[in-house]
RNA sequence: GGCCCGAUGGCGGAGUGGUGACGCAGCGGACUGCAAAUCCGUGCACGCCGGUUCGAUUCCGGCUCGGGCCUCCA
């Protein structure tokens, strides 16, 4: 669409802005940390998607074909360290008295609900929406063994527990977490056996005795992949080495995505496909965490703020996601009741600032293709100085009201909200009422009462008029004369 | 103990070497029987101490406070 201004990405291999040079001219390749599918997501993990789906569209919107993986972790990923720690699916599916496949079944169906209630686009192929993209952790056994079998025998050692990754094989190790060489006063056990403290499985063996849901046979034994393998061999796999960027929580920077370096390293010099220096992505980019007063979000800690609690509330989803588009991804962003309620009260003004605009703008599209939209400019600028969504708000904002004709300005809000993802053209103010599922009144009781209130009204009968709207004040509902839908539900 | 980050109005949150976005709340006005919703207008801030500079919220140093990571985590 706008391909005047250059886009600038934070990197985190640098910790630099830098302009964005796709590795093949006109496409980008995008490889996202995807959820692992032991339990619920809750709003935190989220912000991770809604901030790779603004990065997709902003590669959307300048016009790179795009092809965007999303991962789903269904196998390997542990509780604890590399070696004591139980599988998180094994020990949910445990506490569920479920197959582990039903575990992963359940979540993986939760967490798309999610992804499709805050506008997410799936993974793409070529920039166009392609469910193949999500891939599955256990679909991709064979070729997890298959790289494992490659990095092998010049990094990787056998000990009783598996097969670990000998990170002083690889030049430069943790230079994306910034991490030092010699290990401080760490609070966890070494694994007995280990060349280095930061060394890592690639293979956990089913200990002697035992058997899992989940495993395989390989050379090393009967057993499970490490969880850092996974993303190495899907990413590699559908995008191939090196491909443009890598996404994920800013938590990643510092064991993950360094051990995913780490092996793409030993992998790609393996294969001869690029230089000991090659981290399989060019550029990794990390959000920050959503915080709450009491500190990060925790799943631990048994209740957790799901996107399904905000909106038995009565929150809309997409509050949700104007929330986050309200802070830079680099940022923190501070999560209250109240915060959402304004990024409610928000969307709510845009939406009906579009829907007005829509009106006049109808039946009136063609004749401005040749004019240059200043704020179209503007937002655009925001974008890409490195996906800056707070200032894009504005500018989109700024837009309703622009001096400009209505069908131009129409035509605006319909490309800036193809980056922001907020459904702003197909969104109306009465789809923003959400009834909290502690409401106990039905929606034509409220009707009832509004009709019988409208007579006392008529009849100057105001006592009347404004015991009814006690009452339905009491109920949970807010009266509203003026405007067009009559009523709301008060927020829970 | 080690590493790293942050500190902006009532809240959230951008940005900048020289008039400190934007949103929500507040306040004033329009509308309303009165409210609410909506629309218009508007007051309020750069943690502390030094340094560099003609000039610092912005750059540098120190301090205080807060947070994250080093263990699973978006």
């Amino acid at each position: 669409m706008t391909d005047a201004a250059p886009l600038t990405l934070f990197n985190s291999l640098t910790r630099r802005l830098e302009p964005f040079e796709p590795v093949h001219a006109g496409e980008v390749r995008v490889y996202t940390c995807g959820p692992t599918v032991y339990n619920y997501p809750h709003i935190g993990n989220m912000r991770a998607y809604v901030f790779a789906d603004v990065l997709g569209r902003t590669l959307s919107f300048k016009g790179y074909r795009l092809t965007h993986v999303i991962n789903i972790t269904d196998v390997g990923h542990l509780t604890d360290d590399a070696d004591a720690g139980e599988d998180k699916m094994e020990k949910m599916a445990a506490a569920r008295k479920q197959s582990i496949w039903d575990v992963a079944e359940h979540y993986k169906q939760a967490y798309w609900a999610d992804v499709r209630a805050l506008n997410i686009r799936g993974p793409m192929n070529s920039g166009a929406p392609s469910a193949a993209n999500w891939t599955v952790a256990t679909d991709y056994l064979p070729q997890m063994i298959e790289f494992a079998k490659s990095i092998a025998e010049k990094h990787c050692y056998e000990l009783d527990s598996g097969l670990y990754f000998d990170v002083s094989t690889v030049a430069d190790y943790g230079r994306l977490a910034r991490a030092q060489t010699e290990d401080g006063e760490g609070r966890i056990e070494p694994v007995e056996g280990k060349r280095n403290a930061a060394d890592f499985a690639i293979w956990r063996k089913t200990p002697p005795g035992e058997t899992r849901q989940m495993e395989w046979d390989s050379p090393w034994g009967r057993g499970a992949p490490g969880w850092h393998l996974e993303c190495s061999v899907m990413s590699g796999e559908v995008l191939g080495f090196p491909f443009d960027i890598h996404t994920g929580g800013i938590d990643h920077r510092e064991i993950h995505h360094p051990n995913e370096i780490a092996q793409n390293q030993a992998h790609c010099c393996t294969n001869g496909l690029d230089t000991p220096a090659n981290s399989g992505a060019k550029v990794w980019m990390h959000n920050n965490f959503l915080v709450e007063r009491s500190g990060k979000m925790s799943k631990s800690s048994g209740e957790f703020l799901r996107l399904q609690l905000l909106i038995d509330k009565g929150y809309h989803p997409l509050a949700y996601r104007m929330m986050c588009l309200q802070a830079h991804y680099r940022s923190e962003l501070e999560f209250s009741w109240e915060g959402l309620g304004a990024a409610l009260t928000r969307l709510k003004r845009l939406v009906m600032g579009v829907e007005k605009l829509k009106a006049q703008a109808v039946g009136k599209l063609p004749e401005q293709e040749d004019v240059q939209s200043v704020v179209l400019d503007q937002f655009s600028s925001a974008l890409f100085d490195d996906l800056n969504t707070p200032r894009g708000l504005g500018h989109l904002e700024a837009s309703l009201n622009a001096d400009e004709f209505p069908a131009t300005r129409y035509a605006n809000v319909q490309q800036m909200d193809s980056v922001l993802g907020l459904n702003l053209l197909n969104l109306t103010r009465a789809d923003l009422r959400i009834r909290p599922k502690a409401a106990t009144i039905t929606e034509a009781e409220i009707e009832a009462i509004l009709a019988r209130r409208r007579q006392a009204r008529a009849a100057k009968d105001f006592a009347t008029s404004d015991a009814l709207r006690d009452e339905l004040a009491a109920a949970g509902v807010d009266v509203m004369d003026g405007d067009p839908l009559g009523w709301d539900w008060k927020l829970g």
